[in-house]
RNA sequence: GGCGGCAUAGCCAAGUGGUAAGGCAACGGCCUGCAAAGCCGAUAUUCUCCGGUUCGAAUCCGGAUGCCGCCUCCA
């Protein structure tokens, strides 16, 4: 049977592939850093939620009993000055966000998580860690915020490699609207504006009426959910620095235990148009794509197939490939199906053994997706060898297809629905079977055409014909 | 200025010391009424460039060039 240890994954912390451990044997708890509810999710957030997706799926495959946090922020600047603009309620503006959100991962065949806290909910247990580091000495208040002193904290700067003595003071925050002691500092507590006030959006504390920091908000709820320290934390390389960076001090700060064991960090999508350095703000929404002709399939194609840890560089043309790929994929399901010789290949269980080997043994590597997907599409190619010449039995396909199913509760790309056509377009395929057995191919051409029109992709084979 | 990453065929992309996976596109053939799909075949003597280590390097070391990300407003 399997070892245990045979999963590794590349550890931001240590900058190494190392091999995974649980805290609790036979389990994974998992955390991962959410939106904002305050916009649709552009495609480089799409990459990250697949990301973590791949993880639990991947994980769970292998057989481990997978606990899912993903955090929601939908009490910060950004959800506060949308719901403002709108004149609609904090929670009211939120709610349709989040609504867009989870049907927006569900559209990716992202598996739910196991819980979605959401920030707003939290704030008790946000006053309350900060009220202990303050007790601890690692926070102070000045001018009714509380800040976290990071000269308290020597490990500060570990995760992200850091070194805070170099770093270039000043150059995305206008320090002179900050009265921090030390500028490196970062906020726990941000005290509310006035117009914050008014409406209500601040909770009372000792050191004033305040908001929580993002950074905050994050430790505050992973901790909750999963414990002081749990197995996986995943991200996106763009949040190591500072978020992910004061999420870690904070809890460390606070548990002397290190939040997470592994840091999992996906790379970005960059807009690659004109080769000029793209706002992330500037990437297509899920929304945006679906509306320009992108299946969500075909978009988690793209972003699952490509290694986590390489930048991807958006384009339509990519998605495209992607589309081409998938019909590679669901041609060979559709063969498997209509599959109905009587003789076996005998080596069967040996190509299903080496296809389930190979794809397992890339993903444990740290989810090596590009040489998985070549392990399955090597497999493809054999199995159509096989099926060409006649030597696939019924039930030799049915043990393909549930192979192939295994490793797609992982990938989570493959349909395995049979195609369902109006009876319109079955009244057609009918009519054309019909013309072309009575040698009128004119006809039949005709039909085909028709049919190509309504998105119909026609191929004939010996006995059927479908698409 | 600091830290980090990347450069492999037309495109996408694995491969971290043993003689270049896989996908998309294009080409030749089989199959087909014609197509499509599928299959077969041919496609990088070579991995940005220059040195070095080694029996052996895309893989290790040094240097050059190019591209990219992050560097505490918020998230």
């Amino acid at each position: 049977m399997k070892k245990k240890a045979d999963i590794s994954f590349y550890n931001t912390l240590n900058r190494s592939k190392e091999p995974f451990e649980p805290v609790r044997e036979g389990n994974a708890s998992i955390y991962t850093c959410g939106p904002t509810a305050d916009r649709r999710i552009h495609i480089g957030e799409c990459r990250r939620f697949v990301f973590s997706d791949l993880v639990c799926r991947h994980l769970s495959y292998r057989g481990l009993r997978v606990n899912h946090a993903m955090n929601i922020t939908d009490f910060d600047d950004k959800t506060i000055a949308g719901a403002e603009a709108e004149g609609v309620s904090l929670e009211a503006f939120t709610d349709r966000y989040v609504g867009h959100f989870l049907s927006d991962l569900e559209a990716l065949n992202i598996r739910p998580a196991d819980h979605y806290p959401r920030a707003a909910e939290h704030v008790d247990d946000m006053v309350a860690i900060a009220r202990r580091l303050h007790d601890k000495g690692y926070a102070y208040e000045k001018l009714r915020s509380l800040y976290f002193s990071i000269s308290a904290f020597e490990e500060y700067g570990k995760l992200s490699g850091i070194d805070l003595d170099k770093i270039r003071l000043g150059a995305t925050v206008d320090l002179d609207e900050y009265e921090k002691n030390n500028p490196r500092d970062f906020t726990l507590l941000k005290r509310a504006r006035l117009s914050e006030l008014k409406r209500g959006h601040y909770v009372p504390t000792p050191w004033g009426n305040v908001r929580p920091s993002w950074h905050i908000q994050c430790a505050a709820m992973s901790m909750k959910y999963l414990g002081e320290t749990f197995d996986i934390h995943t991200s996106g390389s763009e949040l190591i620095f500072p978020h992910n960076e004061n999420e870690s001090a904070i809890a460390r700060a606070l548990s002397g235990k290190p939040l997470a064991r592994c840091w999992l960090h996906c790379e970005r999508v960059l807009g690659s148009e004109a080769g000029g350095k793209t706002e992330e703000g500037g990437l297509p929404t899920l929304e945006e794509l679906m509306n320009a002709g992108h299946s969500p399939r075909e978009i988690r194609y793209w972003l699952a197939t490509a290694h986590y840890r390489r930048p991807l560089h958006f384009s339509h043309d990519r998605l495209e490939q992607a589309r081409s790929a998938l019909k590679r994929i669901d041609a060979f399901v559709w063969a498997l199906r209509h599959v109905d010789g009587e003789t076996g290949y005998p080596e069967i269980d040996q190509l299903l053994y080496d296809l389930r080997q190979g794809f397992v043994s890339a993903m444990d590597d740290d989810l090596n997706m590009p040489r998985a997907m070549a392990c399955l599409f090597d497999m493809i190619k054999r199995i159509n060898r096989l099926m060409d010449e006649s030597r696939i039995s019924r039930k030799d396909a049915g043990r393909i297809l549930e192979t192939v199913e295994g490793i797609d509760s992982v990938v989570g790309i493959f349909d395995f629905t049979p195609k369902q056509y109006s009876p319109e377009v079955e009244a057609l395929m009918r009519e054309r079977r019909a013309a072309r057995k009575a040698g009128d191919f004119e006809k039949a051409d005709r039909l085909r055409k028709q049919l190509t029109d309504m998105g119909i992709s026609v191929h004939d084979t010996e006995k059927v014909t479908a698409s």
